[in-house]
RNA sequence: UGCGGGGUGGAGCAGUGGUAGCUCGUUGGGCUCAUAACCCAAAGGUCGGGGGUUCGAAUCCUCCCUCCGCUACCA
């Protein structure tokens, strides 16, 4: 692409159910931010737009659970996630909201432009319907017993005990989970968005002309061409989100995947009357920062909204990262297992430079990553501590010692020192190349390479030594090793702000131009300095301590207090109950099936006879340990062939929330074949 | 079981055909301006294993082992 007069930088809407967490800044934000930063300093015309998204049906529901109204949750949301934002520095130029009244009128026009179009099929289908809650019922919103195992409580599109994939009409005895009543099936009429009909242009756009795309992007998109694409519902039947804008389409909204990507253009329209120069001149280049989960939207079905409506430019790239873990352990927000921005804030105040380059460091950019506590100290105490602000450090102390803070006037520099001036150069050609590529940790250890640069500097100059028998030389190595510092607050400015804010206002510049770097004479002989401080400080031990027993105090807290026990069973009979011969048996042999995980092969003393029965422990487990365990089983199964192995009846094993299987062990030991009543 | 992504010095990673590299850690030295920070040097790798292609393979092909995610088996 070359022309580029303006940019359009998107960062994904937050869903406005939750605060935001660091995996969200590592993936998103933190990217965003640092190349929206970089384009403006270097003078270029750029708009970076984002905001929440308010619409769908968990927002309903979380509503519901708390008895307020839809809208109070992405207010609160909403107000809580933008003051994160700006905390930390995140620089977008509008966070708006979906539920926003622009939103809403540019959405509908969308539609309906579309729909004038004829771009949409319709089709009428039978859903379930709650006539009690007076409301469709998505099919995760329906509860019933799981047609392959019995269990009573698999979902309307899966059941997690035995995760086979279901559809709510394969549930015996649904039940809304909304009003609790039985739902029932009732025709409804939505409209089609035929992505198939895109996917000749689609397969050209990506596959053929945008192959510098990265792997994991291009990778996923690739594989959905492959397999094909299918024309996907653009409406719902819901209270809560933006009208489908049709004649007769009441108790109907704009699907909320439909919504959200428009709120991109909304953003950008509340911004600035001029938005269309963003959105539909060829010679704007549109970026989308996002996370793995939304790649699908901003590469197929988004681009295939825009070309459907005609007049809107295509996203020139999408630099998707994967995602982060915590602790060697997936982020949730449900387990409540994350380092919530507003919480870091209250631990760490004045710190956001800090995370911001742990998590650009370590930043998922080709794979899954983890943020652990001791690499975020590790981080700040061996990086920026010791390379970054011991530097500054020392050269502001010596300038203060030596000159009383005023910039010495440089004499003839040698070839070193011409070398050094060079390699400032250099460095911010590579910055530049790596930001420009969307590599923000090569980016961010190429900056601090300056850092480095201007320590071995000195190391090699060794102007304390040297201002003993030749001063005029220190003024000269003073100035070189000040103008690298000044070089800093250019060059890293991108990924640490705020701390580069301060270094300014030590050495007294304001110079913010991003091609000014490189230069050798931000600071002029005679200006003057004024007091310095630390940039950074060591973090201790024990505040590293604190935070992963935090976690640990969560993960406690869902093992135990969390697990709430699940409701019980339709009463049974005597009779029904007496039906099943439980018995106490002793494990005599146990081998692992060969390519499973989980199985077991147990050769067990019924005290009846000896035989064999394939069980799920694997993974609690080692055979060796168990062999001679007394246990429980149910004797009077019928037999069943696992893995091609005859079963012979089943383990009793009691499981905890986690999944986690402890056998059940009479509590003294009893004769085998002892029944259990 | 299927699909996808990994396996490179103690740890974390880069490197897709031509002398194996970075950060941290370790050891030794230097410096003492600096938040015991900084600088230099050294030790440490048969690049998961076998086979193949090639003048030449961490890099290409093939088989296998192993780890992670999803998936399956777990009455």
């Amino acid at each position: 692409m070359n022309n580029i007069k303006r940019y359009l930088v998107t960062s994904a809407l937050p869903y406005a159910n939750g605060p935001i967490h660091i995996g969200h800044l590592a993936g998103v934000y933190v990217p965003s931010d640092i190349y929206t930063r970089y384009l403006r300093m270097k003078g270029l015309d750029v708009i970076s737009v984002c905001g929440s998204d308010e619409h769908g049906v968990p927002i309903t529901l979380k509503a519901r659970k708390e008895g307020v109204t839809p809208q109070e949750i992405v207010d609160r949301y909403h107000e809580l996630n933008k003051k994160a934002f700006a905390d930390f520095g995140i620089a977008f130029d509008i966070y708006s909201r979906t539920s926003g009244k622009v939103h809403y009128e540019t959405a509908s026009e969308f539609f309906r432009k579309l729909y004038d179009d004829g771009e949409f099929t319709e089709k009428t289908s039978e859903q379930y319907y709650d006539e009690e809650a007076g409301c469709f019922l998505a099919d995760r919103y329906i509860m019933g017993t799981c047609p392959h195992c019995g269990n009573e409580n698999a979902y309307g599109d899966q059941c997690e005990k035995c995760g086979t994939s279901l559809s709510p009409n394969d549930l015996i005895n649904p039940h809304s989970t909304v009003s609790g009543s039985k739902p029932v099936l009732r025709e409804t009429l939505h409209w089609y968005l035929p992505l198939d009909k895109y996917e000749p242009w689609l397969k050209k756009w990506i596959l053929e002309d945008h192959k510098e795309w990265k792997a994991n992007v291009y990778g996923q998109c690739k594989s959905w061409l492959d397999q094909g694409l299918h024309p996907r519902a653009v409406s719902r039947d819901l209270d809560w989100g933006v009208p489908v804008p049709v004649e007769g389409a009441n108790g109907k909204v704009l699907y909320v995947w439909f919504d959200a990507p428009i709120g991109y253009i909304s953003a950008t329209k509340e911004l600035t009357p001029d938005w269309e120069k963003y959105w539909k001149d060829e010679e704007t280049k549109m970026v989308h920062f996002i996370g793995k989960d939304n790649i699908v939207f901003h590469c197929i079905i988004f681009p295939s909204m825009l070309k459907a409506e005609g007049s809107f430019i295509l996203p020139e790239n999408v630099p998707a990262n994967e995602f982060l873990n915590l602790e060697n352990d997936k982020i949730s927000t449900s387990r409540n297992w994350a380092v919530w921005l507003h919480e870091y804030l209250e631990d760490f105040p004045g710190k956001q430079d800090v995370l911001r380059y742990a998590l650009c460091a370590s930043a998922p950019e080709t794979k899954d990553n983890d943020f652990t506590w001791k690499d975020f100290q590790a981080r700040n105490n061996n990086e920026l501590v010791a390379i970054l602000g011991n530097f500054v450090n020392r050269t502001l102390i010596l300038t203060g010692n030596y000159y009383e803070g005023k910039i010495p006037e440089p004499g003839t520099t040698t070839p070193g020192d011409d070398a050094v001036l060079k390699e400032i150069g250099k460095i911010k050609d590579n910055v530049e190349t790596s930001l420009e590529s969307y590599r923000f940790r090569e980016a961010l250890k190429e900056a601090m390479n300056l850092a480095r640069l201007g320590n071995k500097y000195l190391a090699d100059e060794e102007p304390w030594k040297v201002v003993k028998t030749d001063p005029e030389r220190v003024k000269t190595i003073m100035n070189v090793a000040l103008q690298i510092t000044a070089n800093l607050t250019i060059i890293c400015e991108p990924f640490l702000p705020f701390s580069m804010e301060k270094l300014r206002g030590w050495i007294n510049i304001n110079e913010l131009d991003w091609n000014k770097a490189g230069s050798t004479v931000l600071l002029p002989a005679g200006h003057v300095i004024n007091k310095p401080g630390l940039l950074f400080e060591k973090i201790e031990d024990e505040e590293i301590t604190r935070q992963t027993e935090k976690l640990l105090a969560t993960k406690k807290a869902n093992d135990t207090a969390g697990s709430k026990a699940t409701p019980s069973k339709d009463p049974i009979t005597f009779d029904d109950f007496s039906k099943i011969d439980i018995r106490t048996a002793t494990i005599l042999e146990a081998e692992k099936v060969p390519k499973t995980t989980k199985l077991l092969k147990l050769k067990i003393d019924t005290g009846i006879d000896v035989r064999t029965i394939v069980s799920g422990i694997a993974e609690y487990y080692e055979p060796a340990d168990i062999i001679g365990r007394q246990i429980s089983i149910v004797a009077n199964l019928e037999p069943r062939k696992i893995k091609g192995i005859d079963s012979q009846g089943m383990i009793l094993m009691a499981e905890d929330r986690d999944g986690k299987l402890v056998m059940v062990t009479p509590a003294q030991n009893v004769g085998n074949g002892s029944m259990i009543k």
